[in-house]
DNA sequence: GACCTTCTTTAAGATTTCTTTAGAACTGGT
DNA sequence: ACCAGTTCTAAAGAAATCTTAAAGAAGGTC
């Protein structure tokens, strides 16, 4: 589960906000000042924060600095002026973007997912390598090799193999899947994970004719064990 | 770790601008006038220096001066008055950047973090070649050559390349590719990149005609395998 | 200022992937 | 063995992504 941390004094704005983060499937926190952040930032860890940049006690840029020393947790700006951004922009402390107010929740909604996208993309190295059973999967190649062959995946067929294959034993229902690799909410019956994780075996069985890899598990979902 | 030559006989000034570089996580030496200034630089190398212009020994252009003669780190410059620049400018000793006091410190890093990353383009030699498969690269002289064939390749075109072959095997989105050549935020859907990739393959098959050297990750982005 | 190169934008078409559908196959319980 | 619920898979239409060409914008040079 993906979880954000709102800070905003403006309780109205960050209700409004808060809505939509939900609806797409994100959890949120909400502070009303910085050191009221900070002290849930040390508590657990966010995977997004947004910022306003005006607030009581603890104004975001200072706030931004503290957890910038710990953190390289991604960060967006709200700021009611457009002027101060001509002079921070660049950015020195370490803002990843920003938005003016009043702003398009939507717009809002698709830079928090480009932020989320691109944090994913930039993991440390080692933790970008799985090695599940008899396959390899190298996320920065973005490939996945089983007996020194390369087997071709899509971008959906990757991302729901290294799910599985990174959390190996677990059991993810369809529902689950589709959340963690769409990045959105799967409200329904979920055929199209179904016919991914098919599309997936027909590849792996190419290489492995009747090796189970992907255990289905009755009523719940599947898995990849050891 | 990047250091930074700080020098100004103002303490104050110079104690405000230390801890917002520090902040920022570089390393600070002081000065308060040139001739200290140029002993500690013949001492150890900097990675960028902040001069004053009015200093008490020697000024910031008679130091600025005495630098370029043995170096090329990129030097920003301090001046308390407008009209000074008017001066400065085109003086040829080979500022960098300046800035008038009183300014904006955010401004300030935001020049500073401008200047290092251009410096950090020009790196050293031995770091600047790259073969990659049936091409090499050679950044120092701009060129790419295949077959004993020199290939001409634009700045933006060269720098794309480069950043696949220098990390062969790496998969990079077209917006992260934007990103590092372009530096500069890349929102949205990136054709431009798509189009220089063309041009790229374009030069590239003119060469070598059939061969697949930069593979498109479908969903995902471009990369260079060997 | 005219000319040339490079960069960006646009758009149409090709290609690949994704989603939906629907029937077949499977599972666990009775 | 039968049934209800669940999962699998083939196929086709929909959608997204990529390629390429072309034209306009921007920048540099003589």
């Amino acid at each position: 589960m993906t979880k954000i941390l709102l800070v905003d004094d403006d309780v109205q704005i960050a209700e409004l906000i808060d809505v939509y983060i939900k609806n797409d499937g994100y959890e949120t926190t909400m502070a009303t000042d910085g050191k009221m952040a900070l002290a849930l930032f040390d508590k657990e860890p966010f995977d997004l924060i947004i910022l306003d940049w005006m607030m009581p006690r603890m104004d975001g840029l200072e706030f931004c600095k503290q957890v910038r020393q710990t953190s390289h947790v991604p960060i967006l700006m709200l700021s009611a002026r457009v002027g101060d951004f001509d002079k921070i922009q660049g950015l020195t402390t370490g803002v990843d973007d920003y938005m003016i107010k009043p702003f398009n929740p939507l717009e809002l909604m698709a830079r928090i997912k480009a932020l989320l996208r691109r944090s994913n993309y930039n993991r440390p190295v080692e933790s970008l390598s799985v090695q599940a059973g008899p396959f390899f999967i190298d996320r920065a190649r973005h490939t996945v090799t089983m007996q020194d062959q390369t087997i071709r995946l899509t971008a959906r067929e990757f991302e729901i193999l290294y799910l599985l294959a990174k959390h190996k034993g677990r059991v993810y229902s369809s529902e689950e899947i589709f959340e963690a690799v769409w990045q959105e909410h799967g409200d329904g019956s979920n055929q199209t994970v179904m016919v991914h994780i098919s599309n997936i075996r027909e590849k792996l069985h190419a290489v492995v004719p009747h090796e189970v890899i992907i255990q289905t598990v009755w009523g719940v979902g599947y898995k990849i064990e050891t």
